[in-house]
DNA sequence: AGGTGTTTGAAACTTACGTTTTAATTTGAC
DNA sequence: GTCAAATTAAAACGTAAGTTTCAAACACCT
């Protein structure tokens, strides 16, 4: 057929990908995925056995790099001379984040949204396949930012890491909570630079702010 | 029957607004509903009409209430003298969620969740209807903010208004990026009071800190 | 008590879903 | 070119969904 088309298993998960994150798992059918693939409605069963395991498939597929990217960035910091500051471990998880909202081969800002609403619908896939696999994520950012900011207590730090992964997930989602209520939401919401120009900031003063008495 | 229990469209509302934030609206059947709430499956029909609607009827039950305490709230600290404080007008959203989230006759938290969920999955619920519906909520936010906060640019305070009120329905929501990645997640996570304890300092500080140049 | 409007009950209807099956087609190695 | 394996195509299967129907039960008013 033609030649860049790409080949059944990658059209099955790039459509996948772009219809679970506008309509969520459920109300995505095969037929759907299939129709728009171009793609026979069997071929999800075919090469993926199930719409469960074809979900796993569309999750992992990005997961992975992504988490490896923070990671190899958290090398690179730690080989500095100076333990890790607080902007630079925010930076370590921003820059590949943001490296993936930019690049439309490896699905741009599609899969960090897929990643929130499935955070927030909170899927089996997240709370048994995907935490163990990726512990060694959290081990290492609790132990770097305990470096970073030792001034602050175990259950401060906790929450503030917290706080401020949600506020990172949720900025590079694009999620508009003002948007329901505002008719003029912001343009530029998703404008990935844009992002980051507020959001670290945000972000680091929330985390570096000192304790309250 | 029994005294005390409540009405066929109230326990139906009770048992969708957790069934619902339990396993999104699709996931959710009437027979589930109808099943737990203990009333025949024609009932959601008869009295919503429809499965669209019984989801609009739960969300609209708890959405007003909680933005007319927000309002009235914002009545209060505008009827001081001097002008509002960023700490002020962030306790006028925090106090109702808090409350909502305390009161277990209202939902408890589950409201809150369910209103983070619907976000993430862009209703056309809250695009259509909710959106003019209380558009009056963001417009006295966004003036007071201007007040509160006039050394910042209209960009910057959008973004941080954007980015606080994100952060803070995801920490009522009980919204755990980081569970997925730690065994050991934070236990007082939905918590109401370590919430606000930690949460305030932190969307204060984003909100106001500095201006980088 | 009788009668009217409202609510509930039980069943059926239509549709769409995920999955399976079987045959046709394509691919790749010898 | 041939044959076996892998892939695609088309159709059907069983199930569960939202909705509708209609009769029975209930509530309320005079």
């Amino acid at each position: 057929m033609e030649a860049n088309r790409p080949d059944t298993v990658t059209r099955i998960l790039d459509v996948s990908e772009r219809l679970f994150v506008e309509h969520g798992f459920e109300a995505t059918s095969l037929r759907m995925i299939t129709q728009q693939a171009e793609v026979n409605l069997a071929a999800v069963n075919y090469h993926f056995g199930s719409k469960d395991a074809l979900f796993e498939a569309v999750f992992t597929r990005r997961l992975g790099p992504l988490i490896e990217a923070c990671l190899a960035e958290l090398d690179v910091l730690e080989g500095n001379k100076e333990g890790p500051t607080a902007e630079g471990l925010v930076m370590t998880f921003i820059r590949p984040c943001l490296s993936l909202s930019k690049d439309p081969a490896r699905g741009g800002a599609l899969f960090v949204r897929l990643l929130s609403r499935t955070l927030v619908e909170n899927h089996r896939l997240l709370r048994e396949s995907l935490s163990q696999q990726y512990s060694e994520f959290a081990q290492r950012y609790s132990v770097a930012f305990r470096q970073a900011l030792p001034e602050l207590s175990l259950e401060t730090l906790s929450w503030r890491m917290h706080l401020a992964f949600g506020v990172m997930f949720n900025a590079f989602a694009g999620n508009d909570v003002l948007k329901i209520f505002m008719r003029s939401q912001i343009v530029s919401a998703r404008d990935p630079e844009m992002i980051v120009k507020h959001l670290v900031p945000f972000v680091l003063a929330g985390l570096t702010s000192p304790v309250q008495e």
